[in-house]
DNA sequence: AATGAATGAGGATTCATTCAT
DNA sequence: GATGAATGAATCCTCATTCAT
């Protein structure tokens, strides 16, 4: 018996148990079939919604982004001043929703598609894109030009803690993650302060 | 035509084509077949020497693992000194024998695999131990206590910024990388010489 | 074309198909594509009804034992009398449908198969219980307690009989089959006779 | 360090092995390296020597025969008379060395592939028809014109009894069985006897 | 909208057989 | 005589995709 506005109900329980599953199998290689059926509907819907299994997955990855940018803003509205701002970004990034075993798997396993899939390269990149604008938009007022070069190192260790977790045996501890981030976060900015008053170089004994 | 001792020459070529092809497809998506074509071998071959697919992949992961350890192994002898120990280990990591789109992922999709082979799951956290104790053991002169925390710093360091590699159209550029994380090194010795002789808590506005 | 409810028509296809081959053959060394391209199928679809290939042999075996219970059955509704019921159970051994060629060789191949796969040994084994049964249920009238070893003896003449049919380039002839069994049974049912009014051991000379 | 007159000795060596495997398989799905591993030569040895797979089953079921053979000759030079000659034909049948769990099923699956391959369907005919000329030899003298018929149920028997035991999970039971065998034997002597005395289908109730 | 029957290409794996040494 | 390296055909099985209903 099929029902009218079905569609957006239906695309949704894919992505979800698309997510699932690749979280559950730890690899992309799932079946149309699998996913089909924790969704609750036949393989041949999949199809008809989303034409291919590339396609059902570069859903999926956008599924992840656009979760995790809405927390992202979400934080930054409570957010005051560009210190609160950064600690929301990073926080965000660890938030118990994203940073569980099954997100960091999918996610690991989106970066493996983005060699092969344009769309799924295209997402990330994109993700890598405002991660990094993101962060920039708050270090500039306060360390300007050096900005760039620290939002870049910031990206690299969220990205190096979420795969170092990927092996891991126990659950992941977004709290603990995020700390680390930021006392690094901390550690730049007081460098930064420190080389502004003494002469380039005057760091190497 | 068949020969005495062409085990270790068939091992090691196939090997070698399983790192050329993954690195080619940019997944694990890399028929046997291929891969021994590659080698110049017949498919069978390739079963006869390794029993699978599975454990082909397992013996190319050992082998970056093995190449990379003998890399870092003989930097380390030419260093002196803690400083330059640690510089030894960060360089060898970006050595543009690793740093290769090639090997970046082949490493990307080891990480996948090792969610689901206990193997590959070994060699990589045997990795990660290598990496991290190797780090211990050169920060701990200068900073002690602190040598743990920083360690895993640098390694989230490295490996991110491995994995941000992954999604670029660019060669990746290892001098450039090992640059970031000697500067970042710098900062967090600096850093750490500065909490030392300021109160706790110092560092927040 | 799909339809809905082909499955049991499929299956039945692929079933018969089996028996067909494997008799065509003499042997299991039957590709399930062979079955499935004599069923009118693709291979796939084998596969999707039965799981793998022992499962297609084991259905294959239970039909041949289901038809030939049916026929059992059938033939002792007719029958009147234990001697009746003697003869309509070994006549129905050897009827036509069932002491063809085509369907010895599948036997005899299940046979082997028993030996390796649980599904079939356990469909055997009931084969031989019920014939068992069956025949001393009415043998027990006749010859009480001797019913059990006569059943047996019985039952392994049948089975040889089938066994020795292997290797005729001739038709096998059903009816000969079972007048020679039923000549046996009358010379056992006699001879009980005879020994029950004879000392025992007074047979040796 | 090859030496001369080994041929028997490997012949000899391959075809034990080969019944061993069939035996430990429960089929004849048993690879020449397995056979050769076992019998402690190369897979190559045993091309080398048989030809071809099919020709080493052909050996190996060779061999059964003439040791069966043998154990029926040797038995046979000691019997005294038709009737002790005939038990010791059965009982040779059934013969510890023979009746054994491995043999029965090697003796089932050349059963089996009798029915593809010429030198094994030769073979098994030249069993059956030894063993049939065997008990006609001595059934002759104790009934006549009935010795033919009395020899191929004798010979069904015991087929019958050896297919039977391929199911059976206990060690085979070879004294019983002969035992079984000869006492239809007794039976089938003794209703000669009287069938002689007594009008035809007197035997009807 | 939704199903699930059906396909068929593709891939891992096995193994008899060959052959240089 | 003996080895075992090497091949490649053969086969089971999986799965994305299509399509009639």
């Amino acid at each position: 018996m099929p029902k009218l506005g079905m569609e957006p109900i239906r695309r949704d329980a894919l992505v979800k148990a698309t997510i699932t599953e690749i979280g559950r199998a730890g690899s992309l290689d799932v079946t149309v079939s699998q996913i089909a059926k924790r969704a609750g509907v036949s393989s041949g819907l999949a199809h008809h919604y989303f034409g291919s299994k590339e396609q059902i997955f570069v859903a999926a990855m956008r599924h992840i982004l656009s979760v995790y940018g809405a927390q992202v803003r979400a934080a930054l509205t409570l957010a005051k001043g560009p210190r609160e701002r950064l600690e929301a970004i990073i926080r965000a990034s660890f938030e118990a929703g994203n940073f569980r075993s099954e997100v960091i798997s999918a996610w690991m396993n989106f970066y493996v598609q983005a060699q092969t899939s344009e769309g799924a390269r295209r997402l990330l990149q994109l993700y890598q894109a405002r991660l990094r604008s993101n962060l920039i938009h708050d270090l500039r007022p306060l360390v300007g030009a050096a900005a760039s070069e620290m939002a870049a190192n910031i990206a690299a260790l969220i990205d190096g803690l979420y795969i170092r977790h990927a092996l891991r045996d126990s659950k992941p501890d977004g709290q603990r993650a995020s700390e680390r981030v930021l006392a690094c976060l901390e550690m730049m900015l007081s460098d930064h302060l420190c080389s502004e008053n003494i002469p380039a170089g005057g760091m190497k004994p």
